[in-house]
DNA sequence: ACGGAATCACTTTTT
DNA sequence: GTGATTCCGT
């Protein structure tokens, strides 16, 4: 690919030693990045590569597609492109027996999890004596370990720059102490070439990632600076990116453009609003020509995105019109979803067993749950609640009758049987409907109805409908949920659609683009200013906005309460 | 120790 | 509109 470069870029593929390249969306940050590298490919010698250091797997496989644009195959092996934790873990593989003199083995996140939800005590206090006394990692601990290497050894340093003589660190501002740590160590002994942009700091709430990260580069290393500014390769002929920056700026009158639509909507008509803004904005981008448009529905919090995901996936009517369903994918963490999905699996599996037995495993399926919970977030609830439910499955396998009221209620659905007719689909809800009926688990059921799992090439389905064929029961359907949900998720992370309806948080979306962006505030939850814990003019909340807007290519649609605050004073 | 009623707060995390 | 927490009655 041949491109004319601007004077400031050919500066920068000019300049030698450490550079700080800063830029909006969509200015051409990794693309001038990747120029730089290609500069420095001829001057190579064998086995040295140029390191691209990203978060997390999207952002990588952004790069990659980048790649392939801009570098011949042969160049293009000249260049890893790594996340931070698969390369601090080759590193801790290769090195880590230097930390506490023995080889160094990976807890991984499912197993830490159920370590996690075990374990009676500070964890954070734990995973650390798991390291230093056992070798053992877990993936929050990878950047730490890999930091003390780099730190202590300068032997490992001159290994890593002989191999890396350029390191490419893309997103910059929102870099952890640790990946810093990593970062400034490298500087002493290689080139690296920092991706930036200050604006889009969405993450500086964690207390690790501070919010001077530039200001402390600049102080630590010596760095040549340069501003790509407001250049706009991805959407040229759109305002989109005007518009998002006077929302930034709090700048009004906001520029009047076709390119982003705003909506109100009234507290009872919430759904109907939303479902009409995500099939308008669906038939506005074939209207501009686009075939097959990606959308993607962002908001706030997971919790409204779940809840967008329960009414995209109902009809409703809108003046009059009917509104079908629409198909899509949502990122979220289905831990939580995949453990009350495992409860519905145990109760299909009723029939199979003995009373007591069937009972005590969905109460333990329960009792799972909530360990779960209380392992994301501890609570007071979530602990007791956990405690309660494997003191009831207790009871239940002795045969005596438990306690508390919502399995009463379990056993009382047992003793009425649950018709099962070998439809898994039909079978699963009718499972699925008994925790909708206990008021105590309706959380359960909240969780469970975002597994959309039924679609008609699904897994589970299938293997439902195999073990119904082969014994006329769902013996075993819990193992087959639990094993098919754990790939599942690992494929669902791969994934990467290229077109239709897509639901995440806006800190999710970063890195991503889309033809079109549905943004949604929420009357009781999710506002777009956070006016609990910041002022006006709610900097760190325009900001947020500002990546949420700039996701779009094509077409923004701005769904909000009618009394909501204005986007600009 | 469980369950109901009243009260408060409702973001965000890579692998 | 939901979940966590706290207090109180059984």
């Amino acid at each position: 690919m041949k491109l004319e470069l601007c004077d400031k870029r050919k500066a920068i593929i000019a300049q030698t030693g450490h550079l700080l390249v800063l830029g909006g969306p969509g200015s051409g940050k990794t693309t001038i990045a990747l120029f730089k590298a290609q500069g420095r490919f001829a001057t190579l010698k064998p086995g040295q590569e140029v390191l691209f250091l990203s978060f997390s797997r999207a952002a990588i496989r952004q790069v990659l597609l980048r790649c392939k644009e801009i570098l011949t195959p042969s160049q293009r092996r000249a260049v890893v492109v790594q996340t931070y934790h698969a390369f601090c873990m080759e590193m801790l593989e290769a090195h880590g027996r230097l930390l506490h003199g023995r080889s160094v083995r990976f807890l991984y996140p499912g197993e830490e999890r159920l370590q996690k939800s075990a374990f009676d005590g500070d964890w954070s206090v734990e995973r650390k004596r798991q390291a230093a006394e056992m070798g053992l990692y877990c993936f929050d601990l990878f950047a730490a370990g890999t930091a003390d290497l780099l730190e202590g050894c300068a032997a490992l340093r001159g290994l890593v720059a002989d191999r890396f003589p350029m390191i490419i660190v893309d997103e910059f501002q929102d870099t952890d102490d640790n990946q810093w740590r990593i970062v400034r160590a490298l500087a002493q002994v290689t080139d690296v070439f920092c991706l930036a942009d200050p604006e889009q700091r969405i993450f500086d709430y964690r207390d690790d990632i501070d919010p001077r990260r530039l200001d402390i580069l600049r102080e630590a290393v010596a760095i040549a600076e340069f501003d790509l500014g407001g250049e706009n390769h991805r959407s040229p002929n759109a305002g989109i990116l005007h518009f998002a920056d006077a929302v930034l700026r709090n700048q009004g009158p906001l520029p009047v453009t076709p390119d982003v639509k705003q909506v109100s909507y009234w507290g009872n008509a919430f759904s109907a609003t939303v479902h009409t803004a995500v099939i308008w904005t669906f038939s506005a981008l074939r209207r501009k020509g686009v075939e097959k448009p990606s959308v993607a529905v962002l908001s706030r919090s997971n919790s409204l995105i779940s809840d967008l995901s329960v009414i995209l996936s109902e009809p409703h009517t809108y003046n009059n019109q009917l509104l079908s369903v629409i198909e899509h994918d949502v990122v979220w963490d289905a831990e939580l979803s995949a453990a009350a999905a495992i409860v519905v699996a145990s109760i299909l599996e009723w029939p199979t067993g003995l009373a007591a037995e069937s009972l005590a495993r969905t109460l333990l399926a329960i009792a799972g749950f909530y360990k779960l919970k209380n392992a994301e977030e501890q609570t007071n609830t979530a602990a007791e609640n956990a405690r309660k439910y494997d003191e009831a499955a207790a009871k239940v396998a002795k045969g005596e009758e438990p306690r508390i009221k919502a399995a009463k209620a379990l056993v009382a659905a047992h003793a009425a049987g649950v018709a099962l007719i070998g439809e898994p689909v039909a079978d699963w809800k009718v499972a699925r409907r008994l925790l909708q009926d206990i008021p105590a688990l309706s959380e359960l059921f909240r969780e469970v109805r975002l597994v959309r799992l039924f679609r008609a090439t699904d897994a589970l389905a299938s293997g439902l409908s195999e073990r119904w064929l082969a014994s006329g029961s769902y013996r075993g359907a819990s193992d087959l949920v639990k094993r098919i949900l754990e790939q599942e998720r690992l494929i669902a992370a791969e994934r990467d659609s290229q077109f239709g309806c897509i639901l995440m948080n806006m800190h999710k979306a970063k890195g991503k683009e889309f033809d079109g962006v549905v943004l949604v505030e929420g009357a009781f939850k999710s506002g777009f200013f956070d006016e609990r814990t910041e002022q006006p003019p709610f900097e760190r909340s325009r900001r947020l906005l500002r990546v949420g807007l700039t996701r779009a290519r094509t077409l923004v649609t701005i769904v909000r309460p009618q009394n909501a605050r204005p986007l600009v004073d």
